[in-house]
Parts: C-alpha cells; structure tokens; sequence
DNA sequence: ATGGTTCTTTCGACCCGTCGGTTGACAATA
DNA sequence: TATTGTCAACCGACGGGTCGAAAGAACCAT
C-alpha cells in the first residue's frame, strides 16, 4: 500500500521508444559480426560475452546496451546469414534457362558462404543454442530458401542437365556440396571462382 | 615434517592395472554412443553430465568410473568416427578400376554417415570441444582419410569418370556432398540405398 | 565563454545459478 | 576380504545477467 508510484518502465539499456542512430546500427552490425567469429572458434556455449566484448575493446556489461541477452546475439548471427542468402536467391528466380538457372544457383551458394565462413559456420553448427521460436522462424525461410533449389533441379532433370532422381534430395545434397566448404576452404590456396565452377561442373551436364 | 605416509596411489575410476572386463568395454560403447546423442542434440558444452548420466539411467558420479573427465567423452566418440571411417575406407584401396573405386568411396561416405548421424554430426560440428592434442591427432588422421579420395578423384580425372579440376577441391567437394546428409536425412522417408545411387549418378559421368 | 542539463554509451562491482569434478561411503558379487 | 560399480552430497569456478554511476558530447540559457 501506501505511495505506489507504479514501476517506472524499465530503463535497460537503450531507450526503444526512438529510431536508433546510424552509428548504433553500424556498431550493432560490428558486434554481430564479432559475435559471428567468436561462436564459430570457441562453440556458442563456450564463446563467453567476455570473450565478445574483448575482441571489441569493450566490457560486458556494454554488450547489454545493445542486446538483452546473449541468445539474441546468436539469432541476430543466424538473421543476417538467413536474410543475405534468401534475398539473393530470390532475385535468380526469374532466369528461365534450366541449366543457366542451376549454375546461377551453384554459383551463388558457393560464393555466399566462402565470402563469410564464420557467420554460415555458426547458421549451420550453432542451432542448438537457439530458442525454440526463433529456431522456427529459421526453419520457415530455410524451407523457402530449399524450395528455390528444389524448383530449378527439377527443371533441370526435365532438361536432362542432371540426372534424374528424387528432387529435394539432389537439391539437399548440392546445397552440401556448396556449404561444406566453410570447413575446409583456404582463401589463401583456394579461390572462390575456381571453387564456384568446380561445383558447376561436378553436376552439370 | 613429521610422519609423511606419501600419498596412497588414488584408486579413482577404474583400476588401470588389469585388463578391463569385456561387460566393462561394452558399457563404456553405451556410454559414448548416448554421449554422441546429447552432444549432437545439446552441444558438447550445453550436454551436460546429468544429461548424459540420465539418458543411461546413471548418477553422473558414476560416469568417472569410465571415464576420468568430460573431455573423454567428447575424445572417445571422435576416435570411434574417424577409426570406423578410416579402416572401412582403406580397405577399398584395392579396387583397381577408377570409375568403380570412386563409386565405392561415394556409397561408402553416403552410408556411412547416414549410418550413425549422432556421431558423425558430434565428430563435424563439435571440434571445438576438443582438447589441442586430441584434435592434432585427429586431423593426421582426417588427413589420411582425405588422401584416398584424392587419389580416387585424379584416377576419375584421367579416366575421363568426372571433369577436370583441382583434385583436392573436388575431393573435399564430394566429402561435403555427402556428409551434409546429417543435416537432413530422415530414415523414415528417404532410402540410404537411394542416396548413395543418387551421389554416385550425380558427379559420375 | 561558461556553467547547467540531458542523452548516449561505457564500465566496475556484484549476484546467483549451473555444472564439472571430488570425496567417502555403500552395496553386490565372488 | 577384495573387486567392481554406484551414489548422495559437496565444492569452486565460471559465466550470464543486474545495478548504479560516470564520462563525454551536444544543446541551451544566460
């Protein structure tokens, strides 16, 4: 009883009720990006917001003006790899071609995830540490993103450009021969035009 | 000073002097297949003992009689992946015919893995936990592995069995092309049989 | 210019739950 | 009585998360 001023709204790190600034996306950007490298090195569990913020020059606590709490980090990851690879595909899908359309795909799978290891090490190593809404939310645009692969391998067996056979299997399996290169590709050895048309002309006719 | 009885060996875990029991090996496999499943599913550092201990109707106390620390764990179920990968694969050397040999090695991978997923989705996913030593002596051994298929992929080259390229990159390429099942083969609606067909007919000419 | 005021960003200190690992004792079997 | 296997209880460290405060810039009134 008595003066009951009522909870004055929690004032956690930065206030929501404004835009945020420029700069506050860009260093949100860098912390991701960061967080993305961490992950991938130590396992997300293993990878302490210490270990975060050291790499950034910053403490802890200064990660929680950004951030609520450290599971929004590894979604914010598994946003950005999810978001750049789907808008992307998405714009292929008006080449008609069926062997242009496939190479398109190829190509563009390859070079996605050699540009940035880390942040597709972590989309495909790190689901576990997701919470069970977001780990749908993923699941709902990997199925999209898989869909595009499975169209154009379909239209490519009708044209003969690769064998036949159960589509969204084929489609699983290039999407693995293009992903795994996070665990082995050097750029310093390899490079990514050279790996790009190796995995074209594995499966196309 | 004074009466200094030097310390009674520890008698911690299993006595180290005698052979172990054959029922003693048999639990420990136990152990390390359930270890491979809480560590595919949770993480090597989120799966924690209890989980483990559990999943085997145990107390984790009584894990330290098999096994001296958690890191054990994760070292046992590595070396069971890469040994059962290697003598199976080494034993395909003999083939002869380079169109016949890479086949072998395709369908070999592709059941492999499809096999037991846990463990070879712990064996790709969680090197991270690994202590260094463990994870130098691993990849000797991963090295070895690799070597067979890029010794199959210049053979297919020559043979005109699949397109030119870097052996290397190709080797690796085919490895992610089957492995990357883990990711998504569901035994209740896709064939191990189908897959391995399916691999082989899609990079062999 | 100058001293106040506010807003953004950072930090040190602290709390507290969880988990790896330890100990000593207790059955069961032989 | 020795060996094998199990357990309840405990401890210490580590790491996520909280809190209050302070440094710095920008804005504003005199």
């Amino acid at each position: 009883m008595s003066t009951a001023p009522a909870d004055p709204p929690r004032k956690r790190g930065r206030p929501r009720h404004i835009e945020p600034s420029q700069e506050y996306r860009a260093r949100l950007e860098d912390i991701v990006s960061v967080a993305a490298v961490v992950f991938r090195t130590n396992g997300y569990e293993a990878g302490s917001l210490d270990d975060v913020a050291a790499a950034l020059g910053l403490r802890k606590a200064s990660l929680y003006y950004y951030v609520k709490k450290k599971s929004d980090l590894l979604r914010l990851v598994f946003d950005r790899a999810i978001t750049v690879a789907l808008t992307e595909v998405e714009t292929l899908a008006h080449i008609t071609d069926p062997r242009e359309r496939l190479a398109a795909l190829i190509r563009h799978q390859a070079l996605l995830v050699v540009r940035d290891p880390s942040l597709f090490a972590v989309f495909f190593d790190q689901r576990a540490g997701l919470e069970k809404a977001d780990l749908a939310d993923i699941g709902r645009k990997e199925r999209r993103y898989l869909r595009q692969f499975v169209l154009a391998v379909e239209a490519a067996i009708d044209a003969k450009v690769i064998p036949p056979g159960d589509p969204r299997m084929i489609a699983n399996s290039i999407i693995g021969l293009t992903s795994w290169s996070y665990k082995w590709f050097d750029p310093r050895r390899d490079s990514p035009e050279a790996f790009a048309d190796t995995c074209c002309a594995l499966v196309i006719r």
